[in-house]
DNA sequence: TATGTCACG
DNA sequence: ACGTACGTGACATAG
């Protein structure tokens, strides 16, 4: 049975351009970063697919048939990036490489040939897939021709699209795609379509009327503007209409057996992969007449056949040769087992130095004979690197043995290489290194309920192979932290907080169960009233936690208005249900309980889940390695969103109290803490002023832009520029604005020019870090942590948009995590070196929170805001308040 | 496992 | 015209 793959190269060579963001190149430096991007999906394709026919096409030249009919066809793209055009000629080779057809035809585009050979296989019966980003080829959908339509920035995701699927998306046949695009144009290629009509006008249109042609037959159908704007553009219609429609007679000289791919051919491909330093890749590519082996299936068919590495696995009698190794021991790892570190368990540890590799099974460590091995885990001045070196420390601290001494935290280091980076594992940093590929975890021990140990023998090997693989990327991180001058931001920052986290885990916050449960069984009365409420409103006893069940009820048996859809039904949340209280009783009782239930939920059912029966407290887990902008985050349980907002859930805090009799909680937070990092990073004069004096900066705010005196700022005008400010800091938009005021996004956009008038710093700041993000392809915060934006240069408006309010977001939000997490590495500093017993706890962004000796309180009052003020210094002041009592509710 | 909702900064 | 406020995690439902 055949089955033709057709692959628009143009297409996807962009998307991997933009998706594969590290910096790939050749040995003598052209870089490579879309063919790698480009061999992947390839790769992952040819496994998905199984073809038994390929063709890759792409466009060849400027000019098409196309410009004939409309010379601004593709007008005002933007010029490939030269980093990219050096590429296509790389993937050229690479592709004949490999075996595969390609080909490109004057004046026409990759779609005509595509729509051409699929039009021949589909009358031949012929099963074909088509490859492509572009929502075009979806014209090209039939009983025998499926569109792979690439999704997201991933490299691997395609979104299969027959007729079904497309009926079931637009509610049209293959044939009207080029309808919707007459009426909706098509800027990426400057298809004009019709002024006033998106997708939803043109589905719209295209559901009562079918065609563009029927539709212009019948415009005395339409009413006001619409029928106004159809009837001016007709010909634009008609225009556009014909530029989308895929040219299916082009004279194509292929023979099906051109097309035929039973395999690359090992001799030819081999030395380009090698030119192209894609090491990693060359034994995942299917070779013609080699056992089909699934190349993304782990263990790598190639890691087994390297001479295996001599794995010692140490037991009583041989504990005495690894105790004097010790010493020489660089990189350690620990196999761990479960998502929470605190209730990890340990297998075993590899240690590592001098090519040789000792696992020593976590019980030996138990053996009295093992206690030099237990001194050297805990010796601080033994340094120690790795992989998660937080998760061993808290894994081996709850398995009752100690660990300090790390040094180099490989994970750390790929953080702050590229925070969003997805290769989260020893072995995808293996392959973004291009080194030799090793087996995933997953792989070795199954997931989840399949979860098992393998025998010691695979354990060890596979657990030496990943301690292998860090002996090769460690050195090449430490040369990337020192060209990306983060040196101090790893050694300085990010590697001493790790021990600190740790610390802070480790010690936990006591949470008084009693409290919970008192509070707890209030909410339980109320929610059964409530819920009783509900139903009788309602005239039927449903489940109200069901947004299926509960928009049954709402809109349908009460009719209530509309407000919003979901993807799979009427939307319900607070918004929707705040505009329709005013219809019926039935609403604010819904939110009400809404709110209750969430609160005994998530608070105080799952906060009582998670105190730990030995300490009587609970032991979040910050992880350091994974939000884009430098935060931390806190699960199990998430110690940052404890309510605050309103008072019902406030009162979970009470709950939370000092471990030690007659102690108390101290609190203290950053005030403004991102709007003074704007002040400093914009220099905006007005902006640096309003902190110097130390105003209120809503109401300067509202001073400014409303140009008011401070006496005639009235409550709404400060509301207003509150929601500015936080407008700015996201990276404005006046739509956001809008909906987060009410008000039109004609006044929105009114307040943000009135804004960018009275902060002229701040508007140059939000236009030059765009800029800069496109030039650069990343922006920075003050302590050099990066975040990539390849969005930067998207056709695609919104994720332009998105990349653009990202540009503007991160290196704020970003340098005020920079600020608190140099806060916590001081004051730990000072904590320590004057003996104090206070003890740090939790952090929420801009806050920290402590448990403080009454000897030592009046001391942490003082010496807590001053070292939070200090942590680094700005053109304007940081401000940090405490406030202090028997718990976390009575301290705020 | 995906989706909707809602808690926080 | 396009379609969004930035960054997270936990829970319940439903397939």
């Amino acid at each position: 049975m055949n089955k033709l793959m057709m692959i628009d190269g143009n297409n996807l060579i962009y998307r991997a351009f933009y998706g594969i963001t590290a910096p790939l190149q050749t040995a003598d430096g052209r870089p490579t970063n879309a063919v790698y991007g480009f061999m992947l999906m390839l790769l992952r394709l040819l496994q998905d697919e199984k073809p038994t026919h390929i063709l890759v096409t792409f466009d060849a030249g400027k000019k098409t048939f196309r410009h004939d009919t409309y010379s601004e066809y593709k007008a005002g793209r933007q010029k490939t990036p030269p980093e990219l055009s050096a590429q296509f000629p790389l993937l050229k080779e690479l592709i004949e490489a490999l075996g595969i057809k390609q080909y490109e035809l004057e004046n026409y585009e990759a779609d005509d040939i595509m729509g051409t050979l699929a039009d021949r296989a589909d009358a031949e019966k012929c099963e074909t897939v088509i490859v492509s980003g572009d929502q075009d080829v979806l014209q090209l959908a039939s009983e025998h021709v499926r569109i792979n339509l690439l999704k997201g920035k991933g490299v691997g995701d395609v979104l299969p699209h027959g007729p079904e699927q497309i009926m079931e998306r637009f509610g049209l046949t293959p044939a009207q795609i080029v309808d919707l695009k007459g009426l909706m144009g098509d800027s990426s290629d400057n298809i004009p379509g019709v002024p006033g009509v998106g997708e939803k006008t043109a589905l719209k249109l295209l559901h009562e009327f079918g065609s563009v042609e029927n539709l212009l037959d019948n415009t005395d159908k339409l009413k006001g503007k619409q029928k106004e704007k159809v009837e001016e553009n007709k010909d634009s219609a008609l225009l556009s209409k014909k530029l989308a429609t895929i040219f299916r007679e082009v004279p194509l000289p292929l023979e099906w057996n051109e097309l035929a791919y039973a395999g690359a051919n090992r001799e030819t491909a081999e030395p380009v992969l090698r030119k192209l330093q894609f090491n990693s890749l060359i034994e995942k590519i299917p070779y013609a007449g080699e056992e089909d082996e699934d190349p993304f299936a782990e263990p790598a068919p190639k890691a087994e056949d390297r001479a295996p590495l001599d794995v010692r696995i140490v037991d009583e009698d041989t504990l005495g040769e690894l105790i004097e190794f010790l010493p020489d021991v660089s990189v350690l790892h620990a196999e761990t087992h479960g998502d929470n570190p605190h209730h990890a368990e340990v297998a075993g540890l590899t240690l590592h130095g001098q090519d040789r590799y000792y696992y020593v099974p976590f019980e030996l460590l138990r053996s009295p004979k093992a206690s030099p091995v237990l001194d050297w885990l805990e010796n601080a001045d033994a340094p120690k690197s790795g992989y998660d070196l937080h998760r061993t420390d808290l894994a081996l601290h709850w398995n009752g043995v100690h660990f300090a001494g790390a040094a180099f935290d490989s994970q750390l280091a790929a953080y702050l290489i590229d925070p969003t980076e997805t290769a989260t594992t020893v072995s995808g940093l293996a392959v973004k290194y291009e080194l030799p590929t090793l087996a995933e975890d997953e792989a070795v021990y199954g997931r989840l309920t399949k979860f098992a140990w393998p025998d010691v023998e695979t354990l060890a090997a596979h657990s030496a192979r990943k301690v292998e693989a860090l002996e090769a990327i460690i050195p090449k991180q430490r040369e990337l932290l020192e060209s990306f001058e983060m040196n101090d931001l790893f050694y300085k920052l990010e590697m001493p907080l790790s021990r600190i986290l740790a610390d802070m885990e480790k010690q936990g916050i006591a949470v008084n169960p009693d409290d919970l449960e008192a509070l707890g069984s209030e909410f339980e009365v109320e929610i059964k009233r409530l819920q009783g409420e509900i139903y009788e409103h309602a005239g039927t006893e449903f489940n109200i936690n069901s947004t299926r069940q509960l928009g049954e009820i709402l809109f349908d048996k009460l009719g209530l208005p509309v407000k919003k859809k979901t993807k799979t039904g009427y939307s319900t949340d607070a918004k929707v249900l705040e505009e329709l209280a005013p219809y019926h009783a039935i609403v604010r009782t819904i939110l009400q309980y809404r709110q209750l239930a969430k609160l005994q939920s998530t608070y105080i059912d799952g906060l009582l889940k998670e105190i730990r029966p030995e300490t009587g407290k609970v032991h979040t887990y910050y992880r350091q390695a994974l939000t884009a902008t430098g935060r931390l985050s806190s699960q199990y349980p998430n110690l940052q969103n404890i309510p605050i907002r309103l008072e019902e859930g406030r009162k979970i805090r009470k709950a939370f109290v000092p471990s030690e009799p007659g102690w108390t909680i101290l609190a203290a937070d950053y005030s403004q803490i991102e709007l003074r990092v704007l002040a400093h990073i914009s220099d905006d004069e007005g902006l640096k002023e309003a902190f110097l004096h130390d105003m209120d900066i809503h109401t300067k705010t509202a001073m400014d832009v409303f140009g008011v005196k401070k006496e005639e700022v009235d409550s709404n005008m400060r509301r207003s520029a509150k929601a500015v400010n936080f407008g700015i800091v996201y990276g404005i938009s006046d739509y956001g604005l809008s909906q987060n005021l009410g008000i039109t996004r004609k006044q929105a956009a009114e307040f943000i020019e009135q804004y960018f008038a009275a902060f002229k710093g701040v508007q140059q700041y939000m236009h030059d870090i765009v800029e800069e993000a496109k030039k650069d392809g990343y922006v920075k915060t003050m302590l050099e942590r990066r975040r990539y934006l390849p969005d930067i240069h998207n056709r695609n408006f919104a994720q332009r948009s998105f990349a653009e309010r990202t540009a503007m977001n991160t290196p704020i939000q970003g340098t005020a995590a920079d600020i608190i997490k140099l806060a916590m590495v001081q004051v730990d500093a000072v904590l320590a070196e004057r003996g104090l017993k206070s003890r740090m706890l939790l952090q929420v962004h801009d806050e920290l929170v402590f448990e403080v000796p009454a000897d030592e309180l009046e001391l942490m009052k003082k010496l807590l805001p001053e070292t939070m003020e200090g942590a680094l210094k700005l053109s304007v002041p940081l401000k940090a308040d405490v406030s202090f009592g028997d718990n976390w509710y009575e301290a705020k």
